[in-house]
DNA sequence: GATGAATGAGTATTCATTCAT
DNA sequence: TATGAATGAATACTCATTCAT
């Protein structure tokens, strides 16, 4: 019996997840097709084959099912960046392969990063930032983190400028490329690693360190990235 | 009695101007306090010491008068911007002229970001960049035209490349140091400048013009003297 | 179980029509009371103490309701003419019981024309015949045809002059009486006979089949006979 | 100056009517062609070319208007009702004059049949019925008294029934015409006609006063009416 | 857990009418 | 007379949420 009541509760666990996930998959498609406003909790239902009360034993309210929708989506991209990152690469490759799956990825669904801004705030509270979102915001983090370790680029890089440099440029042209219909530009990823020059610490650099025989433009240009800082600095006073 | 009909008009012409002010000053109050969904035509009446009705004599709906809010506040940006920026100093301090003014507006405004986002999407069109947007990202552009013109910044910059990541990256951090509840920090600007040295165009470079393009030892030579200089009088603060 | 099962369905439907009914009673009422527009849906909810919401769970919205109520008006009316009209007598009585009961309904209920009116118009369509009218208006067409089948109308009868006639008079002698106030007049009814006259067949009539169809002075004798000794009964009284 | 005063008045009078027509044409466009809820005030005022306010200093209201519309509509039957009857015609010839002008002018104009339903009844009045409508409806009145002035139509005819056959059924003959699309219909006007033959008094029918030689189907059915309407009274009891 | 009927608060929008010029 | 800006009442309809079964 015991077995019986346990095989009974494992296939309920199955449906019931089974039904979650259903629930999920048609909210998504609706949130998707409809936006925030189009969309009905009768038309999730709908699609999910389920009645409209059942919609409220799975989630609290609509608001509550567009956050997990969106924290989904994010926690989605969460496991497709860790694998379209290679981490035995070079730094500097694992942070063009970042950037060119964030970017495709926004691009083939932007519509969730509009779904995103209506799943934060209830008003009053300034913003929630959804934990999953912190999370995918973290791989670009560990990037950094080990190409530090590995001495592939330098501890002076600011770290949540960079982030905040990294994501909002590709967000941003994730929105421009779609309003000029274009699918992808590898010219984006390109610009932004440029960003990173003055903190990488090639084997080269380091192999030359004391040299100057041949140009480092790296070694200059981090060099400069230094020397403007304290420039601006200078300048405040 | 020309005059007389003349003043007539001009203190109607004032009235209808003074009424539209004051609906839009109302709707942005009510817009950016409630948010788009909390926001009601007659609450904005209210504020605006006007009948409902009446709101729709200056504007067609809701969506279209959100949209006009949204307008103006870049509108007001622009103007703001291209006082903010002084032409005649150096492009690079152009930049960061726009970029401190930028990320400044945008910390005290943002919820005209979250406005934008909802003004944008008319149904059908997947976005609709409004027109005062497209007029206020042109400030950057015409500082990168100047540039390029004065021999300031090398033709080579990509443009619309470097236009996103600069926007891109304003709003992106925009959103965290509120999120962090900060207030301003420079060192965004700073880092996001660090993008365009590549294309800077430096009388050191104009003078190697013409010279060997390998490594340039008495360049690196006199960028270190400076650096270490600069160290030095850091220290002594 | 099935039994309980099979209860409570009956009750769930024993419910649901009774507040279909209650529904459109009240919506009758109202629209008989107050005219299409004076209508509220909120009164109507009242009425049927019901929320308003729940009216659209039934009726799609005001002019489908509308059309319902007008729908069910004449039904019901086509429930009452089959009664009210013995198909074992001659025709011409049946067509006399159904002109009287016509009449009679029609300005009892002379509102439910003008709501008829409004419930046809569906906006590009010129008018809209509802099918229950349609069917109403076929209880006339088989007295005719009984009429033909049994020999007491001529075939040479035009169907649809004549019921245009029937309806059209007896809809318009409804509303100049109800103008003048008076309930009912059965001299409309007789009127309105006559105009069958010319396509009844007779005894009389078939007998003189084969016969000449000159003036037949019999016939004419006979029938003077009849109007004498009928004028004289009138006179007794 | 009084010629002046005077010439002013008159070109001012002029401008009135003219205002006033424009106002009553463009209503009558507008009723007809969008119905009564479909018309706005404003959309009148636009096609008058005048303002909206200035509808109410010849119109009390929507209301009012519709009903100066609708009556100025009755008043053109009457006129065209006038010129398109013969009067020196025998009656029966006029009275089918009468009815294709009705039938063909309803056809046309069946618009203004719905307009004129909802012009009367100012709601808790019963019906209003214009006084327009009754100058039209005389027509038919003062064709049935010049034919029995003329002794070509029997003084038994009962006026008021026959009036109310005659209207009603054109008018709905007329929505039944539209209804199959038909623009026009002879044997309507035909069929109809049939209902006066009893009360016809023929040159022919008084000149062949006793005799029985010839089929006077006329006199038969006249007689038969008598007959059948004392059988009635009889039956009654 | 599942259902789906019932709820009823919530609001953008229209338009006849007024009235200050 | 004429204007047309301003009014504000008036309401159909939606849909998230609940709850009796």
């Amino acid at each position: 019996m015991s077995a019986s009541s346990s095989h009974t509760k494992n296939t309920q666990r199955e449906r019931l997840e089974a039904k979650e996930q259903s629930i999920l998959t048609a909210a998504t498609d609706v949130f998707t097709a409809l936006g925030v406003d189009g969309t009905t909790m009768a038309e999730i239902a709908r699609r999910a084959h389920i009645a409209e009360g059942t919609l409220y034993l799975y989630h609290k309210n609509k608001q509550d099912l567009l956050a997990v929708v969106v924290g989904n989506f994010w926690a989605d991209l969460t496991k497709g960046a860790l694998i379209a990152v290679d981490a035995s690469l070079p730094v500097k490759q694992q942070l063009k392969q970042l950037a060119t799956y964030h970017l495709t990825a926004l691009i083939q669904q932007f519509d969730m990063v509009g779904l995103t801004y209506r799943a934060r705030l209830r008003h009053g509270e300034p913003e929630y930032q959804l934990p999953k979102i912190r999370e995918y915001v973290r791989v670009f983090d560990q990037i950094i983190e080990r190409g530090i370790n590995r001495s592939q680029l330098s501890e002076a890089l600011p770290l949540w400028q960079c982030r905040d440099v990294f994501y909002g440029s590709l967000e941003y042209s994730a929105r421009t490329l779609l309003l000029r219909e274009v699918q992808f530009d590898p010219t984006v990823v390109e610009q932004l690693l440029v960003m990173f020059k003055p903190y990488e610490v090639t084997e080269t650099s380091v192999a030359k360190a004391g040299l100057t025989n041949t140009s480092d433009d790296t070694r200059l240009a981090r060099i400069e990235a230094q020397l403007s800082l304290l420039l601006k600095e200078k300048e405040q006073r």
